[in-house]
DNA sequence: CAGTGGTCTAGACCACCAC
DNA sequence: TGGTGGTCTAGACCACTGC
């Protein structure tokens, strides 16, 4: 290596990155492996490996294990808070708004939807005072690559007879549901935090522990400030852009 | 070790995080070195390393080179980005608003207040059309601290005779000055993404390379709808929670 | 079965810090 | 000067992949 100032990992990160840039290693192909780096730079593996997990991190490669480092291609996603709630009148799900934009396909999975104690944070801001809540689980892709968790929950008693139940809520979505029963939201508030993933999100989403995700905590309120649902939604963050627009309230 | 199928890395990051939350080792104080625990666990002190950086990216500890190992105590701050702007009236600068309300002392570093070229992305939205721009740069700190950099960028030819030349631009912060030359902003955007910190970035925050920040683009626009000034904001994601808040338009 | 990345070790040298 | 973390190596064994 050239530099003796800085670590031969950062170096070696640095050079690969601008092998992916420039195209020396397109998108999808593989890197080389281990072992050749290795002897091109005249390294040991380890410091190779510690290199490539940099570029893991980032997101800028997927490992197959057994198989290979490949490139991967890295399309922001934009999630534009205030629009995709308004455009929910128009029949789309909030969830399938912003990946419909890119001309990807997208596809919603349930994990679950049903009755659960729901987490003290949660049974706080919908002042359940002790009882359940419906929980609609699912996880969003976009061209068969997951791109968000998201877990909703609403009071049980309030929803358990409604098409919350179904995996399909239909037109406008969970709230137009909600306003069918009375308590159509009209405020909304989003907390933005970055963190690393747990390990079932990690599997879930199919990204390394070393790369954080947004975790946004969705709270929904009726026009008498009633919070009436709260989602959270488990973003990786290489893949996303998070939007939000306001006007002065004077 | 005790659970082979999990990487002993893994579970000492896990052990030290355990002990970190019970209080075993507390806040500000140090871990015990990379020789004492690889002996005490009875494992390469590489693999205690390799350990420790987990601690590190997610910002539970802070290394002291030379010095050692210690347990950082993590306040959240949050950003209110709707609240912050409606409270400039009460001549706090919005930089100010969120440090102060923990009870920590609030400091702003101005790095740089003068003309330059702007980068092509904000030159784009502000229209500068070959123009130069003002830019205000600085280092906010929490009780010495630093817990953000800002670079707010306005049309130079608009501005250069103004206060904004000066470091205390006076009540009302930036925004009411813009109003005094009659292009009061009063709607506000930004995008928020999550990466990796450059060199420069991780110096001046006193973060690992492999902590996540937030960027925030925070573009502020006039009654008629043109942009009037491009603010970015990069903040360590261990420290912050954003905030957003909107009601339906309906 | 050969090639891939995952992990671990023992030993080494270095820069930096506090005493 | 001794202790701290930063980095690197050579060699090893493993699990997994794809042929």
């Amino acid at each position: 290596m050239i530099e003796p100032s800085k670590s031969q990992y950062l170096q070696i990160a640095e050079l690969l990155q601008r092998r992916i840039v420039d195209g020396t290693y397109p998108a999808g192909s593989a890197l080389p492996s281990e072992p050749e780096l290795a002897q091109e730079l005249g390294v040991s593996r380890v410091t190779v490996n510690k290199a490539v997990t940099i570029l893991r991190a980032t997101g800028e490669v997927r490992v197959r294990r057994g198989s290979g480092t490949f490139i991967r291609s890295l399309p922001k996603i934009t999630r534009d808070a205030v629009a995709r709630f308004a455009r929910r009148n128009e029949g789309v799900g909030a969830g399938e708004v912003e990946v419909e934009g890119l001309n990807l396909r997208s596809r919603t999975e349930y994990l679950k939807i049903g009755r659960v104690d729901a987490p003290d944070l949660v049974a706080g801001i919908l002042r359940l005072d002790g009882d359940q809540a419906l929980i609609r689980s699912r996880r969003l892709f976009a061209d068969d690559e997951p791109t968000q968790l998201a877990y909703s929950y609403y009071p049980w008693a309030l929803t358990k007879d409604s098409p919350l139940m179904q995996t399909d809520v239909g037109m406008g979505g969970s709230y137009a549901r909600l306003a069918d029963l009375d308590v159509g939201p009209v405020k909304f508030a989003e907390d933005v935090n970055v963190r690393t993933p747990t390990d079932e999100e990690r599997q879930l989403l199919g990204i390394e522990s070393t790369q954080p995700v947004f975790e946004i905590k969705h709270v929904a309120y009726t026009a008498d400030d009633r919070a009436i649902s709260v989602t959270f939604h488990i973003m990786p963050g290489h893949l996303w852009t998070l939007r939000y627009s306001w006007s002065d309230p004077a």
